[in-house]
Formats: structure tokens, C-alpha cells, sequence
DNA sequence: TCGAATTTGTGCGTATGTATC
DNA sequence: GGATACATACGCACAAATTCG
């Protein structure tokens, strides 16, 4: 015998997959769904929480519960390096140019030791100084996807492209800073996983707790050694990830 | 003012991300808890669901709440087509190999006609006939990856490659399958999003409720036209994906 | 502008059922 | 069987946010 909490979800989740509760619909409140399943507003409440939990509607204190606006979902090329695409600009303005969106973004810069997991994935030791930048990039002005990068200062200190967003590299990319103090980077590695966003990451994008993101480890690479490596934060509700792989 | 239960859960999160609750450990009680911090056994329990729904505890009824054992995360390598690594024998069996686990795979095949997502992806009609497999893939005999292929049938039907799992070529891999009939397949696309796992996904791959999968769409294409496509589910806490993107 | 009504969020007390040890 | 601990469910109360007359 299943949880009465748990009927009524499924019950309000079919209405929003079959669509008879669409998108920004305001579901029954509390006292209404008690009194149609004859629960306590307790249960009712638990019932819509599974619902938020799950993604599925976004509850308004003092408004209401309504079914989520899913934001179309965009889709991220990430298997051909694209920088000849954009000239002189970033792999990510060109992308958002792709989708007739403007893409900016903020960023913020501070020489740092590296942490174990980064140390590792750069190929130096822990506590060697590394570069470390934090991104928020916007799509038309609102905050779509976070990013924190860590370059080893031991290649960049007294270049010009030792501060990612400034000099005469700015907003180059990668790629093109590296290739100003001769790293030529000729592969990225991407290691995906996911996780629930944090509360620090829900507040930078405007998503709700409990949504999910994907992180994107990327690391590029010369031949001879990795030259930068980065966390990229992707919420799922806004963008799915496309790989190209040709067979044999 | 954060209220008492995200605070107690943040504690407890603390403890377990910093090692001082290792994997395996028994976490306080409700009552324990709630003389801890000075609030109702509700309150507590709150917490617990919180850590809960996170994935980081796991509450056996009677027993108490423990510290989750996290399966040691393994990563699936998708950039290259590796069907010659394994000689005769799928790029999953191969996989496992690399990993010292023996691969085997439960499936069932059934005929059907296309509903619309897939209709796309496979450049096909809605309603046309389709062979429709899903898969259980085992690693050492427990579940961990699940897979559900779509195949024209107008592909494939009246050849012996018909059933994916049953004749000559029988765990094969698609690749090896549909060159047998003329189709050479040279490209591999790959959708990468993720989401909360549904209640039949987490019995088949023995997760708990609440855990999140990534859902690759994978679609094999021939120069001509897409030939296979495949919804494959992977936990997050069992897979992470490796992309390796060539630069320039 | 203000205040009343509505709705969600948080918290406590109590009770019963069920699984584990 | 008994003790312990988690799971579900009802009741009540108040705070905070929003809506609307």
C-alpha cells in the first residue's frame, strides 16, 4: 500500500506530464487537495513538496504552487573547438551569437594554492600557486552558467595573460591566451557528471534549490602538459550538452 | 534566519564531506539529534530527510541512518568507438574489461511504432514500425547502467540482425549489426541531460529514490541517415563521462 | 495606503505502524 | 518478545509573503 503523500503526487505529476496542468498553472492549494483526497493539509503539503523536489512546480510563498516554465532547453556544441567561428571572440559569445542571444559575462580573478583535485587534474603539486577565476556568463543579461577555471601561475606569471579578463587578451579565450605565450593547446578532455545545485550556485543562476545541474571538468592540454582546467556548472532545466563522436 | 532543520542539516553535511562521519557510520538518532540542538524530534527528522534527498545518508527503518557507502565512481570513456578493442564482443563488455569486471547484460526486444522524440531522432515518421530493445547492463553481476534502443524496421526487418540480442550477431554491438546489412555507420551523436531517477529506474539499478541519472541520447548515423538511437540511463554515483574534443 | 484574506513555510505535540536488532 | 528507530499521519499554531478589495 503506497504513502497517501506519495498518491497524491503521483496523481498531480500525471496532470502535468499528460499536460491537463500546464506550464505556470497554479496547482491546488493545500486546503483544497486535503479536502479532494481526504488527508490532513499536513499531507497535502508533503505531497506538493515530492513535486517541488523532483522539479516538476515552484511554490511562491503567500501565491501559490505552479507548474515550472521550463526555459527552452538550449543545446551546448561542445565537441569542435570553435573559436575560429567567433573572431577574436569567446567560444561562449560565439555560441550564444549561434542562438541569436547576446552573451556577456562577469568574472572575477585571484591568485590561489591548488586544492587537491585540481592539483591532480593540472598535473602540479598541491599548494602550488595556481590562478583561479570564477565566471557567471549571461544570456541576454541573465545569469545561465557559472564557471571556475585554475590556470598554474607558474605559466602565466609576468605574461600578459597572467589575469584571464585582462589585457590585450581579454575575453579571448583559452585557447588564444595560450597561444600568445606559446602553450598550443591541442586537447580538451570533458568529464561530466551531476549533482544537486548548491545554495550559493541556485543564488548566482535564479534557480530554484533542489534543480540540478551538470559539472563539466574540462581540461586543456598541450602535448607536453595540461594548461588550464575548469568547472563548468550547468543547470539542466536551461541547456543540454551535445557531443559528436565519429565511429571507427 | 535560516530555519533550525536546514541548520542542523548543514551540520551534519559538514561532518560528512569533512570525514569526521565516514562512509558507513551511523549518524545521531532523532531524539540524540533533537536534545543536540534543542528542537522537537520532527525538527530533526526534517534534517535527516534533507541529507537524505541530497544523497549523502541512508535510513534503514529500525535500524538507523547511515553514512552512504559511495560506489567507487568509474568513468565510461565515449570518444572513441572501441568495437576493435574488444574482438567480437560489445563496446560495454569491453569497458567492463578495461575495468577488471565482467560485463553481461540482460534485454528485451519488442516491436512497436515510434513515438515522436524518437520519430525525430531517427529522421523517421511518427507511428512508423520500430524494434524497441531496452537493456539491463550488469557489471559483475549487479545492475548499473540501463539502455533502451529504437531501430527502423524498415531497416532491419527480414534480415538477421532483426532482433538485436537473438542470431549471428547477438551482442555485437550495433555498429557490427548494421554493417552486416550494409549500413556503415560513422557517426555517434550524443545528447547529454540529467534528471531525478524515476521510481522503476531506481528498482531496476537498486538506487534509492531521489538519486540522479544522466540520460545520454545516443544516435548512430550513416552518411545517409541516423540508423540507431538509444536513451542510455547512468547514475551519477556510479559513471562519470569522458569526452576527449580534439582542438583546432 | 492599508488591512484582511489567502497561501506557503516552519515548528511542536501526539499517535500508530512497521522494520530491525 | 521487547526495545529501538524510522515512516506515516493527524492536530494546532504562528510567521512571512503575496494578493486584492
Amino acid at each position: 500500500m503506497q504513502p497517501a503523500y506519495l498518491r497524491i503526487a503521483d496523481d498531480l505529476r500525471r496532470q502535468i506530464v499528460d499536460g491537463r496542468l500546464a506550464p505556470g498553472d497554479r496547482i491546488p492549494g493545500r486546503r483544497e487537495l486535503a479536502d479532494q483526497h481526504g488527508v490532513s493539509d499536513k499531507i497535502a503539503m508533503k505531497a506538493v513538496q515530492v513535486l517541488v523536489s523532483e522539479g516538476y512546480v515552484e511554490s511562491r510563498s503567500g501565491a501559490g504552487t505552479y507548474v515550472r516554465q521550463r526555459p527552452a532547453v538550449r543545446r551546448l556544441a561542445r565537441s569542435w573547438y570553435r573559436e575560429a567561428r567567433g573572431r577574436a571572440s569567446s567560444p561562449f559569445r560565439a555560441d550564444m551569437e549561434a542562438q541569436g542571444r547576446a552573451g556577456t559575462w562577469r568574472s572575477k580573478s585571484q591568485s590561489d594554492t591548488a586544492p587537491p583535485g585540481i592539483a591532480e587534474r593540472l598535473a602540479i603539486d598541491e599548494g602550488d600557486p595556481v590562478m583561479r577565476t570564477h565566471y557567471v556568463f549571461l544570456a541576454d543579461g541573465e545569469p545561465v552558467m557559472l564557471s571556475t577555471s585554475w590556470e598554474p601561475l607558474e605559466l602565466t606569471r609576468g605574461t600578459p595573460v597572467m589575469l584571464p579578463e585582462e589585457g590585450p587578451y581579454a575575453g579571448a579565450g583559452v585557447v588564444a591566451r595560450m597561444r600568445a605565450i606559446g602553450q598550443e593547446i591541442g586537447m580538451a578532455s570533458e568529464i561530466i557528471t551531476a549533482r544537486s545545485i548548491t545554495a550559493a550556485e541556485a543564488a548566482e543562476l535564479d534557480e530554484p534549490l533542489g534543480s540540478i545541474v551538470m559539472v563539466i571538468q574540462r581540461t586543456y592540454a598541450t602535448e607536453e602538459r595540461p594548461v588550464e582546467t575548469a568547472d563548468i556548472v550547468v543547470p539542466v532545466d536551461r541547456y543540454e550538452l551535445a557531443y559528436m563522436i565519429p565511429v571507427e
